[in-house]
RNA sequence: GCUCGUAUAGUGUAGUGGCCCAUCAUGAAGGACUCUCAUUCCUUCGACCCGGGUUCAAAUCCCGGUACGAGCACCA
């Protein structure tokens, strides 16, 4: 047996946990061509990250190429917001840590778009129907033609240039793609692939574009479209859109060309947040509910950057979700676990006081005495504090007990306001609490998002020079990102 | 209603017919270290939706059920 079938002696090797993003399907080294298609209709959302997270990975996983594509076809119901468009390639870049490889603006390409509708019109798997979005809905159910579906090439022509020279008004014409009636699945039944909008009253946000163009392509044609323009290989995004898929698919057949290997995600909520879109932040910050888009209770990329939690951490976090098409619900601890990870090692430490009360110190001390900046790493250096007055501040509610032990100096004996000095080794369990010289601490705030509100707690923190934006680590109660010198915003324990 | 999709510990996730009385992370509980309620480390807890079938063998394949989600927009 060992001569003639060792494989079968051979002990098998334990599988190992597959790391990271599964295996792209048809990948082949620095072909691979992915895109992130937002509408610029506010700044990046939580949810956005997934989809730039993924697509980046993988891009840079295979030496490939990621394209940025404003997908700004609409000026009625998702209008752009204009700040969107610097906004967002910032956004992406700080997420990714490199720029995405091309941006592409559908907005600038709706003549490409024309050409491939009036393709379709002319080879007659595309037609122009004036029926009513109500009528066409009767047909689509009861799997019935529409009476346009039989327009000639001549007809459909002559139909479009009504579109487009304005003759026609929104609704009343679209151009959809003959697919079939008969299909066991209602949202492939000749899809609308371009319509009207009236742009004179909704003008297209970017000056450039304004009122230039009546005709619009939907969403699955417009990407589809684009998506074969820009040599698109593989299309990696939520499962809401398999059916855009399928659509797409059969536009593709009818053009000849192959439709990319795709992939799908699930929906993903966040406990603590529940629902949001991006239209609805939209208004309440029109309507000053919240200061903006960077906002600490916003689950934008820029409020949870100024929260305080890092592209580290968020890229971690979709990673390790990965690509499963599961609806799942996340708590944020899972988000800030990846977030703890990313910062405490360079976090200095600071004293922040809730409810500082002032004490005078009795007995012996220094005239200071110095403390670690970072438990782990004595290099980050040590901060000083200053004892001549003789006067400290503690946490009045670490005043419960009256033997405590001031961190990193000395027990102390607390009798009302004034401690008496005790032991400067530690030589038993008494809590340990943290403490500032009095000449150290500044008044200062802490900002808190909770509840849907920004709470303001005011305290005294030690002195400071780190830059605004830095993550510290205010002992016992957790991680902050310094805004100024005397403002800290709280990110999580 | 029609169509499509998904179902593994509290929460995520690995697993594509035998390595699985099921991986890893997070969480919770306990402990070690530590002059922070931090970090790090250790231990423990805890799951294959249900019912059939195929097979010598099923978390993995098939059928049915159930639950949840999505599409059926002249939104993206």
């Amino acid at each position: 047996m060992e001569k003639e079938a060792p494989h079968l002696l051979e002990k098998r090797e334990k599988k190992e946990r597959r790391e990271g993003l599964p295996e792209l399907k048809n990948a082949s080294k620095g072909k691979v061509v992915l895109r992130f298609a937002p509408n610029p209709n506010g700044p990046l959302s939580f949810g956005h990250a997934r989809g730039i997270v993924i697509n980046g990975k993988y891009a840079q996983e295979w030496d490939g190429e990621l394209i940025l594509r404003f997908d700004d076809t609409d000026t009625v119901v998702k209008p752009p917001l204009p700040m969107a468009y610097d906004q967002i390639p910032e956004e992406a870049e700080w997420l990714l840590g490199f720029k995405p490889h091309r941006i592409v603006i559908a907005s600038d390409r709706i003549p490409h778009y024309y050409t491939y509708a009036e393709r379709m019109l002319q080879r007659n798997f595309g037609y122009v129907c004036q029926c009513s979005g109500e009528a066409f809905k009767e047909f689509r159910v009861s799997k019935t033609e529409c009476p346009c579906r039989n327009n000639d090439v001549d007809a459909n022509l002559e139909l479009w240039s009504k579109m487009l020279d304005g003759t026609f008004v929104p609704g009343d014409a679209v151009v959809r793609v003959k697919t079939s009636m008969q299909l066991k699945n209602p949202a492939l039944r000749d899809w609308p692939a371009l319509r009207i909008q009236n742009t004179s009253e909704h003008p297209h946000p970017r000056k450039e574009v304004g009122s230039k163009y009546r005709v619009w392509p939907l969403l699955d044609f417009q990407s589809a479209v684009e998506d074969h323009l820009q040599g698109v290989t593989h299309i990696i995004r939520g499962k809401d859109l398999m059916d855009s898929t399928r659509k797409q698919t059969l536009l593709y057949e009818h053009f000849g060309w192959d439709y990319p290997e795709t992939m799908y995600w699930g929906r993903v909520k966040v406990h603590e947040w529940g629902g949001f879109s991006t239209s609805q932040m939209r208004r309440d910050i029109e309507s000053g509910l919240f200061s903006g888009w960077d906002d600490l209770r916003l689950p934008t990329l820029t409020g949870l950057r100024s929260r305080g939690i890092t592209a580290e951490a968020l890229r971690n976090f979709w990673i390790e979700l990965g690509v499963t098409q599961k609806d799942i619900s996340v708590p944020l601890a899972t988000l800030f676990s990846h977030n703890i990870k990313s910062i405490d090692d360079d976090a200095p430490r600071l004293s922040f006081l809730r409810n500082p009360t002032k004490l005078s110190l009795k007995g012996q001390h220094p005239q200071s005495i110095s403390v670690d900046v970072h438990p782990n790493h004595a290099s980050m250096g040590e901060r000083k504090f200053d004892l001549a007055k003789g006067e400290i501040w503690v946490e009045a509610n670490d005043m419960k007990n009256d033997e405590i032990r001031l961190k990193g100096f000395a027990n102390v004996s607390l009798k009302g306001r004034e401690a008496y000095l005790g032991s400067i080794e530690r030589d038993d369990r008494r809590p340990i609490i943290h403490w500032l010289s009095e000449s150290n601490a500044v008044d200062a705030e802490l900002l808190l998002a909770e509840d849907g509100e920004i709470r303001t707690i005011q305290g005294k923190i030690e002195n400071h020079t780190y830059p605004p934006g830095t993550m510290v680590q205010i002992e016992r109660i957790g991680y902050a990102k310094v805004i100024d010198s005397t403002t800290l915003v709280f990110t999580h324990d």
